[in-house]
DNA sequence: ATCCTCCCCTAC
DNA sequence: TAAGGTAGGGGAGGAT
């Protein structure tokens, strides 16, 4: 369940504003001044006011007791009645950001965007004019970075800062309210507690060109260890078999699945990391604990021990105590410390805290064995999904399903784990295949049994939410709102055919499947056929040297871990991201928004032999070379070995590839093991007809957009001259930028706002939009989905979305295709970089009101104006000397042209998932 | 048709 | 502070 609800707390304020915009009113026009802008306040929230201190210092002086003190809310209305569009959250959309100051934190996060102080409105409206917004903006345009900054300062002057800093802060002090000891208790033992400005130096030394970076890193890295966790478990799993034989193999298999229906359970440890840390600390148990590595007790030179809410830190698990704060796996440690802190006074009396444990990875590996050796002796076949996870066929013990026989077993099975593992809980979902018991242990948890037979499959699916089927995350689920496709029953209304052509040949079937509860997947532990390491944290490169000396290392751990497989591979793959944006992103040491580029190549001569290190290394520089992104624009590296082999030891005989297909247990030297489960002969059988086509047809996927720091986005469709504005109500505002005002301009906002209180609500279809590489920015809202007319075909829904605007989209006031297409040329062609953001930025905001406005041809047929223009006037071809390279290489203008083609590609891309259900090729 | 490369998506 | 990895499925579109 965690698992998709990737959620911060901007995106649970969107939900919030979105509920508060159905009182929304309508306005009359006054005049166009704002028109081409898109703004967003800053210093909006609406966690509960009374505990949670903003950290936006204006918020203080609010308008309490003061009645002649506007707030940004008739800002807002004055802005809408001037044309503007407002924004409620902070999309790329927003061309600018509102605000009277900034925290240095924002000022960080928000240095490459406007952001302007609202006299700039005020003037602009006084004025009838829209002046030049930089003489009001709020960051002076130093372009600072991590690095930039400590290159303004000499080593000297730096380490003399460090002695200046008095080592009084060796101990991490508790809360003082805090009655729990052993939080975090590594605190005491580390002796560093660094200021803001030796973060900066913590950053430098610490980054992927620090030495021992790779170990340092993939010793701490959770996600790493559990990816590597699953392999490991594979083969844990097979030695198992070796041990403890099964009774009667797979001719069980044979009649159970031929005569019977499976008995399929999805085992799966509740909340497994914060389980297990609560069981050695039963005294917390009720209270909302975390598992991640910040102590989250803030930063520097406070040693109160009281959070400041910034941690980026990411929770890896949480108990259910914590999750009835709204708290959730992946989240920001900051963010979920504001979920918990905002509860105060609500639900509790005083003020309750999330606590933070360290990770404890020996305890859960002790646990996940123990939890796999109970599964195996129970089980017919047991198919490896996590370190807390298993599927497990139990079909040979159940003579009659349906008969409750099931959920004794379960419970049976829960118990010993319980025991086995000194305490903590299993859930388990019964079904008769994967999907159903997937779906069921959903609604088994937590420490539950959940039962879906197949006679209550259909029931149970049709209002099932499309996401809560595995394989549906956050784009398809995203894809599919756009198309009114909420529920399973939604998506059951699709023929096969359109969900082919929708969905793609494969998925398409599949999904057509799924919703209607049928899966025919046996249970099978696949054979591993690439391995790989990448880092995209931490990676902040200044010279082509540093880049070269990562490559090195990294390689040299993928040739490492390849080695320990005994397999071999001949082809190499580099993947690497190209940030989207400067300065720092939101996560500290982050990648923040990337393009990723890869790039490939199959060593001849590697076959069946495998790459030497050197080879290796030097192939990887290459790759590098010829993906040619700068050493400062890399946030991530990736190396992948596939078209793995057995390494055969007299290099003769058979080189199987390695398909599952006709690998037989006990020929297999140990990496190469398939354990696939039941055997060949009916997994073939099953499969052959539906996994086996990789055809093309109509592509679905799309790269999400979006700042990092931006979570989610609610795409209010852009607002035309007649239609409704949104109207947002005062109790989310806090703060009080209008008390600047001028008199008059206050009239004419109190004016706004006593119709606003008025006008009963009507309701303006707001969508999310939250994307990113990263689950971090991505929430899933199932609430912010359509109301739609449930009579239409399914086709017809996302229509009704849509908004139709009287005003075609502009540029510069042109609207025709010709005019607008030459406008573009020529902006390519007369400038060289650099690139002004502004005209970027008109541009990308076109872009997306185009799509909006059902104008999507008409888009991309600018767009291939614009690449091929930035083809002709600023790149430089350049003739890769190799046969095996087929494509031809651009290297760009420094500028960087390059730049605005992925902005837009990303920009296109996003705006076309949402309003044409995610077809961006097909036009 | 099929294969290959460069992506995107999903799950934990 | 903070450690956003890893493997597999699969789609689009070009090369063969
Ligand atoms: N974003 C995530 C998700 C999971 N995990 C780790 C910690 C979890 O404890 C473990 C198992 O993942 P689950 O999805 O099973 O989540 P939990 O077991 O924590 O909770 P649940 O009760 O929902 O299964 O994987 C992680 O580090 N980061
Ligand atoms: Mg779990
Ligand atoms: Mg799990």
């Amino acid at each position: 369940m965690a698992y998709q609800g990737f959620g911060e707390y901007m995106a649970l304020k969107a939900a919030k504003q979105q509920k508060q915009n159905s009182t929304d009113t309508k306005w009359q026009l006054q005049s166009e001044v704002l028109r081409p802008v898109t703004l967003w306040f800053d210093g909006i929230h609406n966690i509960n006011t009374a505990t949670y201190n903003h950290t936006n210092n204006n918020s203080n002086n609010s308008d309490n007791g003061n009645p002649n003190n506007l707030s940004a809310l008739d800002l807002k209305a004055l802005c809408l009645s001037h044309a503007a569009t407002v924004c409620d959250s902070l999309s790329l959309r927003v061309s600018h950001i509102i605000a009277l100051s900034l925290t240095e934190r924002k000022m960080d996060l928000w240095r490459n965007r406007r952001v302007v102080h609202p006299d700039w409105l005020l003037q602009s409206i006084a004025k009838a004019k829209l002046l030049p917004w930089q003489q009001f903006g709020l960051i002076q345009r130093a372009n600072a970075s991590l690095f930039n900054t400590k290159a303004l300062v000499s080593i000297e002057h730096e380490s003399k800062l460090l002695q200046q800093q008095p080592q009084q802060q060796h101990q991490h002090q508790q809360p003082p309210q805090q009655k729990h000891p052993r939080i975090h208790s590594t605190s005491a033992k580390n002796p560093s507690n660094p200021t803001p400005r030796e973060s900066t130096e913590w950053a430098a030394k610490n980054v992927a060109t620090a030495s021992g970076f790779l170990e340092k890193y993939y010793g701490s890295s959770r996600l790493s260890k559990i990816s590597n966790w699953k392999s490991d478990l594979k083969e844990f799993v097979l030695e198992l078999d070796l041990t403890y034989p099964k009774v009667k193999p797979p001719s069980t298999t044979i009649k159970s699945k031929t005569s019977h229906s499976s008995t399929i359970m999805h085992v799966d440890m509740d909340c497994f990391f914060a389980s297990v840390a609560l069981r050695d600390r039963p005294e917390i148990q009720h209270l909302p604990v975390a598992i991640c590595h910040s102590k989250g007790t803030g930063n520097s030179g406070n040693n109160t021990g009281i959070s400041d809410f910034t941690s980026t830190s990411e929770i890896a698990s949480c108990n259910y105590v914590a999750r009835s704060y709204g708290v959730k796996n992946g989240m920001f440690l900051g963010t979920a410390q504001k979920l918990v802190a905002s509860f105060q006074g609500q639900q509790q009396q005083h003020s309750m805290r999330l606590i933070t444990l360290p990770y404890e990875f020996e305890k859960y590996d002790s646990v996940s064995r123990s939890l796999y050796t109970i599964l195996h002796t129970v089980s017919d076949e047991l198919m490896v999904v996590s370190c807390d996870e298993a599927y497990i066929d139990v079909s040979s013990q159940v003579i009659h399903p349906g008969s409750g026989r099931e959920i004794e077993i379960a419970e049976q099975i829960r118990e010993s784990i319980r025991c086995e593992s000194g305490g903590c809980r299993a859930s388990i979902g019964i079904g008769e295949s994967m999907l159903t018991a997937r779906v069921a242990t959903k609604k088994a948890k937590p420490d539950g049994v959940y039962h879906i037979s197949s006679e209550s499959a259909a029931f149970e699916f049709s209002k099932l939410g499309v996401q809560d089927l595995p394989g549906v995350g956050y784009a398809l689920t995203k894809q599919m709102a756009g198309l009114g496709i909420n529920s399973c029953g939604d998506l059951m209304k699709l023929s096969l055919t359109e969900c082919k052509k929708r969905f793609g040949e494969a998925n398409g079937l599949k999904l057509h499947q799924f919703c209607r509860g049928i899966d025919k997947r046996p249970l099978e532990n696949k054979a591993r056929q690439s391995i790989g390491a990448e880092v995209n944290w931490g990676v902040r490169f200044q010279s082509i040297t540093e880049v070269h000396a990562f490559l090195s290392e990294l390689s040299q751990e993928v040739h490492t871990r390849l080695n320990k497989t005994g397999l071999v591979g001949n082809h190499v793959t580099l993947k690497v991201k190209k940030k989207l944006y400067d300065g720092e992103p939101a996560k500290f040491l982050g990648c923040g928004e990337c393009v990723d580029l890869s790039k490939s190549k199959t060593i001849d001569g590697a076959a069946n032999v495998g790459i030497d290190l050197d080879v290796l290394v030097r192939e990887v520089l290459m790759l590098y070379r010829d993906i040619s992104v700068a050493p400062e624009d890399l946030r991530g590296v990736g190396i992948h070995i596939g078209k793995l082999t057995a390494k055969s030891a007299a290099m003769k005989g058979r080189q199987k590839t390695l398909l599952n297909f006709g690998v037989k247990r006990s020929a297999d030297a140990a990496g190469l093991l398939s354990n696939h489960i039941g055997n060949g002969y009916n997994r073939e059988e099953v499969n052959e007809e539906e996994l086996e086509p990789r055809r093309k047809i109509l592509r679905n996927s799309n790269n999400p957009w979006a700042v990092d720091d931006l979570p989610v986005i609610p795409l209010q469709p852009a607002i035309s001259s007649s239609s409704t504005l949104v109207f947002p109500s005062s109790s989310q505002i806090d703060w009080s930028m209008v008390e600047h005002l001028p008199r008059d301009i206050r009239e004419e906002l109190f004016a706004l706002r006593k119709k606003s209180t008025k006008n009963a609500g009507s309701s303006s279809s707001t969508f999310a939009v939250a994307s990113s590489n990263h689950p971090q920015n991505r929430q899933l809202n199932s609430k912010q989905t359509y109301q739609h007319a449930s009579t239409g075909a399914p086709s017809d829904y996302s229509k009704n979305l849509k908004r139709v605007s009287d005003e075609p989209p502009s540029l510069i006031g042109k609207t025709a295709f010709s005019d607008v297409n030459c406008l573009l040329k020529q902006w390519i062609k007369a400038s060289s970089s650099p690139l002004t953001r502004t005209d970027t930025d008109l541009v990308r905001i076109y872009f997306r009101a185009l799509v909006q406005n059902w104008e999507g041809e008409k888009c991309l047929c600018l767009l291939k104006t614009i690449v091929d223009a930035v083809e002709e006037y600023h790149g430089k071809r350049e003739r890769k000397g190799k046969q095996a390279v087929c494509n031809e290489g651009w290297l760009y203008d420094r500028g960087d042209w390059k730049h605005v083609v992925d902005l837009l590609t990303k920009d296109v891309n996003d705006e076309f998932l949402v309003c044409y259900g995610g077809n961006f090729k097909k036009h």
